[in-house]
RNA sequence: GCGGGUGUAACUCAAUGGUAGAGUGUCAGCUUCCCAAGCUGAAAGUUGUGGGUUCGAUCCCCAUCACCCGCUCCA
């Protein structure tokens, strides 16, 4: 099982500190949000895999922080002041939107309606350096970190001596001013990436035994689709999706999106775009590059950079003139995610809500009669809808008073099959109550609480997030809290470990409650110290998903967790 | 930007034209030898914000903000 649908997440993230609407205070502001303590430490959990796997696991990248603020003429180049910037008209009578060049005269192409004077929409975020807000201080809020890597590219390959083909990762903020935020944390105007700057040999350049720019190509979508499945999203879920060449932009060769299926509307969306970009990027903010070049990009000739981004290959040999060495403008192999969204696919991926134990028979007997008396009722309902159509031929509507007949039918279904299902199916009560139209059924309302008490009591949520990905990666509690030999140990227990791992003490409820709090945030590991540690000096170590417990001594505690969470230290 | 919906305690939701309730959660204490147990007590909301109608608005009307759904858009 994965999220239902978004609003739990929200909810979720909300209640236990993980996301916070921004500037909640004031009302919010549109589609920015806060990560909260939990949410920090997951977000980081999640840069720091991507660190590791993209940098420290390979020996052909590098990392790079660029800043936020550049020369406003990188975006002029990169072809972002002139893409960014649409004009658009709004028809007046259809209220159907429109790209002005897309439109012939003042005419709504499709209602012949009157449309608005064309209006800029400029995708990226303005700002003045210096105290003058005139053109000469304009710059914007980048919208890619990509360009801060192009433009750094002779910079980082001379200083660490790279030969191609080698690449560069950088994490950071990007900001866009979005038409159309939305979908919680999915797509915001202030958002984080996780980028790569693949760099390699064009094929004219390639010696024998080298591989080329679409076998690179091939390989990084391989590497990064493995990435999320390593660290938890289930193959089933998500997708390689090749763009085609309509939607391609005129500098790719081809793109590879990655998409994760969401929860409720969102559907198959993209986490990441792994695109060939030969060598567009590298050229538009280059000097003196041939004319058949930029014939080829459709780039304008660059009359402001100051240098060549181009490489010395020392190691070629022309094959018609024998000539040694050649110099050349590298390809690009760019894999470019976005680090909010794989946050919030492995929260919802993890999103798991279970029953623990079976409700007892006479514990349900209030929910059975609650639904045998919805069931009636809807049949009742179920029957006017029909004869309504009979006579009226018309089918009815979704209206605010009444759902359709098809919801009705629906509704009425899935109420069956969960009692029918009892006591295996109370978690389906939830999801009848939510089906459109169901809330606005009085009956349905009544029987919503009294299934949900039970779910309180007979079911856990639980975050079943990769131990590297979770916030907290161990809880202690001590069994009983008025026991102070007990309580003694579990809190100098979670002092020697905090080196090690980032871990919590709690004793302020019953240890089923503090378990179950533990769950919902996805920690992996809770130990408990009872009784028997005071003879033996061991405790038990429960694991989130399977609720097992094993015996191990203190004094193995450390390299046992750090083992099993996967961290290297021991 | 357009259309529809929602906004009440930290969360989920009730209620009413006459100064708001429940469950969960949180906190304190007692109790408890392993999975949201029990008991006692407590804190918590100018009902998103601002106007208007009214003797009186959380409820009706208008505006605004935020979120959700659908369009539109999306390197």
């Amino acid at each position: 099982m994965v999220a239902p649908d978004m609003e739990k997440i929200v909810s979720l993230s909300k209640r236990r500190g993980f996301i916070f609407q921004s500037s909640e205070v004031y009302g919010g502001i549109g589609s920015t949000w806060d990560y909260g303590p939990l949410g920090v430490e997951l977000k980081n959990n999640v840069k720091r895999a991507w660190w590791r796997s993209v940098v420290y696991d390979r020996e052909d990248m590098e990392g790079l922080d660029a800043a936020i603020l550049m020369n406003r003429l990188v975006w002029r180049y990169s072809g972002h002041e002139a893409t960014f910037s649409d004009p658009l008209v709004d028809c007046k009578q259809c209220k159907k939107r429109f790209r002005s060049d897309h439109v012939q005269g003042k005419v709504c192409p499709e209602c012949t309606g009157e449309l608005t004077d064309p209006r800029s929409f400029n995708l990226m975020f303005q700002t003045y350096l210096g105290p003058v807000q005139d053109d000469s201080g304009l710059a914007y809020l980048r919208p890619e970190t990509a360009q801060g890597i192009f433009v750094n590219f002779a910079n980082v390959q001379q200083t660490m001596r790279r030969k191609l083909p080698f690449g560069v990762a950088q994490i950071g903020k990007s900001f866009r001013n979005e038409i159309t935020p939305g979908n919680f944390t999915f797509r915001t105007r202030e958002f984080e990436q996780m980028e790569i700057e693949y760099y390699c040999k064009p094929p004219k350049y390639l010696q024998s035994g080298e591989k080329d720019d679409e076998v690179l190509h091939q390989e990084w979508i391989e590497q990064r689709f493995n990435w999320y499945v390593r660290l938890g999203i289930a193959p089933c879920r998500l997708q390689k999706r090749e763009q085609s060449k309509e939607e391609l932009a005129h500098y790719a060769k081809a793109t590879t999106d990655i998409e994760y299926i969401f929860p409720g509307s969102l559907g198959w969306s993209e986490l990441e775009g792994v695109a060939n970009r030969q060598d567009y990027d590298l050229s538009a903010h280059s000097k003196d590059i041939p004319e058949t070049d930029l014939e080829r990009l459709k780039l304008s000739k660059n009359i402001d950079s100051i240098q060549k981004l181009d490489y010395f290959d020392e190691q070629y040999v022309d094959p018609e003139t024998n000539k040694k060495g050649a110099r050349y403008i590298p390809y690009v192999i760019e894999p470019s995610a976005g680090a909010d969204r794989a946050t919030l696919a492995f929260l919802c991926e993890a999103y798991n809500e279970e029953l623990v134990s079976e409700p007892k028979e006479s514990d349900l007997t209030q929910l059975r009669e609650a639904c045998t008396l919805a069931a009636k009722n809807l049949e009742k309902k179920v029957a006017e809808a029909e004869k309504q159509k009979a006579k009226g031929g018309e089918t009815k509507v979704d209206t605010k008073e009444s759902p359709t007949l098809e919801q009705l039918k629906a509704i009425s279904d899935g109420l069956a099959r969960a009692v029918e299902g009892l006591p295996k199916t109370l978690l389906a009560f939830e999801d009848v109550c939510n089906m459109p139209g169901a809330d606005r059924l009085d009956v349905l309302k009544k029987t919503r609480p009294i299934a949900a008490k039970l779910c309180d009591e007979y079911t856990r949520v639980v975050l079943k997030l990769h131990p590297q990905l979770a916030p907290i990666k161990v809880a202690v509690f001590p069994l009983k809290k008025n026991e102070p030999r007990i309580v003694e140990v579990a809190k100098k227990i979670r002092h020697d470990l905090q080196p090690y791992l980032r871990i919590v003490y709690d004793d302020t409820a019953g240890i089923g409650k503090l378990y179950r709090r533990q769950d919902e945030i996805g920690t992996p590991f809770c130990i408990t110290v009872d009784f028997q540690t005071l003879e033996d000096h061991t405790v038990t170590v429960r694991e989130r998903d399977t609720m097992q417990q094993e015996r191990v001594a203190i004094t193995q505690l450390a390299p046992h967790l750090c083992q099993k969470i996967g961290l290297s230290i021991f």
